[in-house]
DNA sequence: TGTACATCAGTGAACGCGCGTTCACTGATGTAC
DNA sequence: TGTACATCAGTGAACGCGCGTTCACTGATGTAC
């Protein structure tokens, strides 16, 4: 459609599935190279793709579904970078602060697609949730909820060798993550600030959020 | 153009800026309306306005213009609102506590106009600032400037009095600032979530971050 | 082994839509003489 | 006081564009007989 590959050959027969794969990652690529996220189009992604607009229909209902796929690989690439900084250092301090670092890297090189795991608003969910209409959800059932679950349990395991004295390492985690969240975001949206050094920034959530007196 | 007030009468000779400001008042509204802010357009807000498209561009040269002077407007507002909250109490840790919470509000009431603040990125900035090829540049010239030197104020104020043990009000601003930021952030997008009440949240951060002893 | 046919993977043309932007215009109001 | 005219505030029609989505299609590959 746009640069010299018009000669696509069609996937073999039994693998149409690899288009979906191919579909995804040119998405990814756009979400990189595209400062807003809704100027994201069908049309775009099939051109970076290499292939027309309506092959897209054949492996996803619409770009929402295609941005769903993203949003799945992206909580995965998450996941598993924080599971390479837990397994750094032996002291459960130690991997706290890895795994806060490791967070905050991930977010820091991959920016927009960092935004895209937290930009989708719930707000009238969070007015049902205020107004007694909804439960609030468990935590389990949330895209991030195992990246969440870790730092959980990062917390927890502080405590339990005697380096934090926080009395509840649920609540201190979220503590950490919102903190976190905002730090990452505001680097972002707000990069003509002084900012103090990352590594101080850092420390100073981990040890006094997260109670850590080591 | 779309409801049944279809007769509007010009303004009178000397106040064609009154159109201004009902133009900005409507790109307002709808910024309240609209859940993606990229789905807002000039035909849109001229709609809002009850005028036609091109009767903006007498006002202003595009729309990103428009929500420039919406984001002004936000800004304004935020800063007031703020105003007003330092007012409460005599003493520092309780005006810093209910700047906290007036911020959070502000955010919580107004989800998607707070969203508009910070969500211009601007990671070009970012990145060169990070590689040496720009200075970091002064709080002072930020949109947000004022907001923010209000916080170190409160911060110090709390020094001052006795009741912080603060020994850097500026990088500790900064880090209660993040974390408001992004405990706001994510209460908009992650509804489904089992916060914990926000007053705990509001006291945790305040308490650990800016240090406060009383 | 050859051949007819089904299936698969993807194409190309076409549609209607809302958008930003331009242009010439309209009609009310103030001003000069 | 009357009248011609300039100015002001905003309109309506039109344009070209990229979009999402549909449809009939093409051509290669595997399968049945």
């Amino acid at each position: 459609m746009d640069n010299a590959e018009h000669q696509r050959q069609p996937n073999p027969r039994g693998s149409g599935g690899e288009l979906r794969t191919e579909i995804v990652n040119a998405a990814l690529r756009l979400v990189e190279d595209t400062p807003d996220p809704s100027a994201i189009t069908l049309r775009g992604v099939a051109r970076q793709a290499g292939i027309t607009a309506p092959s897209i229909y054949s492996h996803f209902e619409n770009l929402d579904a295609v941005m769903a796929a993203v949003i799945d690989l992206a909580f995965d690439k998450l996941l598993s970078v924080l599971k390479d900084a837990r397994a750094e250092g032996h002291k459960a301090v130690a991997r706290l602060r890895a795994l806060c670092r490791a967070y905050v890297a991930f977010a820091v090189d991959s920016p927009r697609l960092y935004n895209l795991l937290f930009s989708q608003e719930k707000v009238t969910v969070l007015r049902q949730v205020e107004s007694g209409l909804l439960p609030p959800k468990q935590v389990d059932t949330m895209p991030g909820a195992d990246a969440f679950a870790m730092l959980v349990q990062a917390v927890t395991a502080c405590v339990e060798e005697g380096n934090s004295t926080s009395t509840d390492p649920q609540r201190d985690a979220t503590l950490l993550w919102t903190a976190l969240h905002g730090y990452v975001t505001l680097l972002h949206t707000t990069a003509d600030f002084p900012w103090p050094a990352r590594d101080d920034m850092l420390d100073q959530y981990a040890n006094h959020l997260a109670h850590l007196t080591d």
